[in-house]
DNA sequence: CAACTCAACTCTTACGTTAGGGTAGCTTTC
DNA sequence: GAAAGCTACCCTAACGTAAGAGTTGAGTTG
């Protein structure tokens, strides 16, 4: 049985190949306060949970989506915040999210079909 | 009946306006080489033809699979060498950007699952 | 009808932004 | 001591965003 202790804290580099982020990316989200370390070792290395790595996963599911970074942190917090508190206002925030999603996700479709003609093309050739 | 003279070229402004692209998306197309103008006023106005905007609109199609400008430059060259001349350096050359086009949107796809996913996400909140 | 006016449009130049990539030189970990 | 990590710095693509000056062309004027 695998106990909690087991795997407390990984380094950046574990972190990077489970998310297939890049070192790079991930130290970027670190600077800017997108996802912070969870610790760091007495030399300084950053320590990860699996609770980050979760948090990271969000992120990149939420990348296609094409925010920037700043309105990803803001809505994390917004989940964040609402599982202990309901406040109306943050309902709000996060439903004025959903609808830049719902839009950005018909763009996406609507660049898939502009890929899907344009390959078309080259065929065509 | 219209004759080809009534329009023969317009301004950058039309342009823009009929491919939906920004004044200064098409002028940084014109620095780089990948779309210039087909001539100038006296004055120094860019004047584009139709046949400038059908290959706008070319690029445009293009976008969403993220080819770096250069490389739609080149792939552009292609094509219309292609027209006149069907050397099969070329052709290879056109199957190469074809499967990268390709990879691309199996790329587009799969973030468009991910964006579905994130959605629903949100939605569970 | 030639000259003038004027708003709308366009020009170049130049710096700012976003989301990282890439390197160097040094330190820590195992 | 090799592998992995650290900070710090500069670099890039594809535009955005001013600032300040010049152009166009339709509509008056004289």
């Amino acid at each position: 049985m695998e106990s909690e202790t087991t795997r407390p804290m990984m380094h950046i580099g574990e972190l990077a190949e489970r998310t297939e982020l890049s070192l790079r990316t991930i130290r970027h989200y670190d600077e800017i306060g997108l996802l912070k370390p969870s610790g760091r070792t007495e030399g300084g290395f950053r320590l990860y949970t699996e609770g980050d790595y979760a948090r990271l996963m969000l992120i990149r599911r939420m990348k296609p989506l094409g925010f920037p970074l700043e309105d990803m942190s803001e809505l994390l917090r917004i989940i964040d915040t609402l599982k202990h508190d309901g406040g109306s206002e943050l309902r709000e925030q996060l439903d004025q999210f959903i609808d830049r999603a719902v839009e950005q996700r018909v763009k996406l479709q609507h660049q898939l079909d502009m890929a899907d003609e344009f390959i078309s093309l080259l065929r065509s050739q």
